[in-house]
DNA sequence: CGAAGGCTTGATAGACCTCAAACACAGTGG
DNA sequence: CCACTGTGTTTGAGGTCTATCAAGCCTTCG
């Protein structure tokens, strides 16, 4: 929960009496192991989720059998948060590796919401937030290459976990295959590897296994056209 | 404001006190001449605007001066309804053609949500449908080639129009040019066009200077692999 | 230690881009 | 009423980015 509330002050500051009501929250751990569907497509959900440890991602699948990532969740976001007011689920919610979530109860959230409007202000705000996330997305599948794309995609997520304290040194645990980031940026695995390959000749990033580590941020930010404003961060 | 209210209701019923508080927003009319921005990235909006007559699109200029359209808009729609959380605009909002908007000052919205907390989850609903069209938006750029993403496109504006009733007979006036389009689908303007031949000799489509009429809607959702749930529509 | 999944690399092919020029059409002004 | 202009549409030809197929290699894990 330290992790959520962490997040939403990165946008606004957050009263004593709000965080209490946010630390009183009913939350139903589970633990969830390997690659798995946490919510599905057509699905009627009553809770949120809240990932606490390891990654998560958004995907379709089309006609034809492919996939298409939406979006990366590192520990602290609330994929699905949006099931509040969206009933039925318009996309699938899984993990990319072992990980632990928190399950909420709508009832629970609503009522904090109606109790605490600053805090669904917050909450809006972090769907809005959500948006402008895919806004960005979409900018990069339309006008920009591949190696742009894919270097946009790490910086994003770097960024993401410098907000809760997970990228020091630019150096992050990340639990995301090349397949996964090709579904992400609506390029081929093969092709997905010939940029890191790329990237890695010229020195921009260094990634063995599940680590990787920006070595030339300001490069890598300017190979991937990357400005965090989308993100809407307080800083 | 009747627009925006059947298109609210086109997800969830209002009572007619709420009906009457909608009604009684202030709304400053403005009529906007040609093709020219309502809003630009960087601005800090103190109002939200609601699309009464004519198109809209959102877009970001890249590096290099390309464009890239996000959404269209329909007459009904709050295209910056998202300004009332997120203070700074990370995107521009523009009409395609003379239009009329009408502007809602952020703070009688913002009491209006206060008063009518059902008429705040609506207004919430909406921003997460505008997030659930993005989605879509870009599975299609990841995923479907030029004449699919054209087709669901086309789909998607009729579907629209059809919820404020301007789509009868599934043949809409449409000021949206085929560079417009390729900015939207991230394709060039010279292939859109190729693409739209190719829909017109199939004899799905006819589309004469602003007046596009659909021929062969179940070929073109077909083509577009078109599903509109992700409107989340109540219907 | 074997198997499975992920990574890497090469060769060929195709979708789409860019450049360039002609054409259609609406609005403007003489 | 018609030339003029500007924007939008249409068509052709050559080039490029990226996909697909195929194979070998490397790690990790049971």
């Amino acid at each position: 929960m330290e992790l959520l509330i962490r997040r939403l002050e990165a946008s606004c500051a957050l009263t004593d009496r709000e965080k209490t009501a946010l630390y009183n929250l009913p939350i139903h751990l589970r633990e969830i192991t390997g690659i798995q569907d946490i919510v599905r497509e057509g699905d009627r959900p009553s809770q949120c989720c809240l990932l606490l440890n390891g990654f998560a991602c958004r995907y379709k699948i089309v006609r034809g059998g492919l996939r298409q990532v939406l979006s990366f969740h590192v520990p602290g976001d609330t994929p699905d948060l949006l099931s509040l007011y969206l009933p039925v689920m318009d996309h699938n919610l899984g993990t990319l590796a072992t990980g632990q979530v928190g399950f909420i109860p709508h009832q629970s959230i609503r009522r904090l919401i109606r109790e605490h409007p600053r805090i669904g202000a917050a909450l809006w705000r972090d769907t809005l937030i959500d948006g402008s996330v895919f806004r960005e997305w979409l900018v990069g599948m339309g006008r920009r290459d591949a190696y742009a794309r894919v270097a946009h995609l790490l910086c994003e997520i770097v960024t993401r976990m410098e907000v809760v304290g997970l990228a020091p040194e630019k150096c992050i645990r990340i639990p995301i295959t090349q397949v996964a980031i090709s579904d992400a940026v609506g390029v081929s695995a093969v092709h997905v590897n010939r940029v890191v390959k790329e990237m890695r000749n010229q020195r921009l990033i260094r990634w063995r296994g599940k680590s990787l580590t920006v070595s030339d941020w300001a490069k890598l930010k300017q190979a991937g056209d990357f400005d965090p404003a989308y993100l809407h961060l307080a800083s």
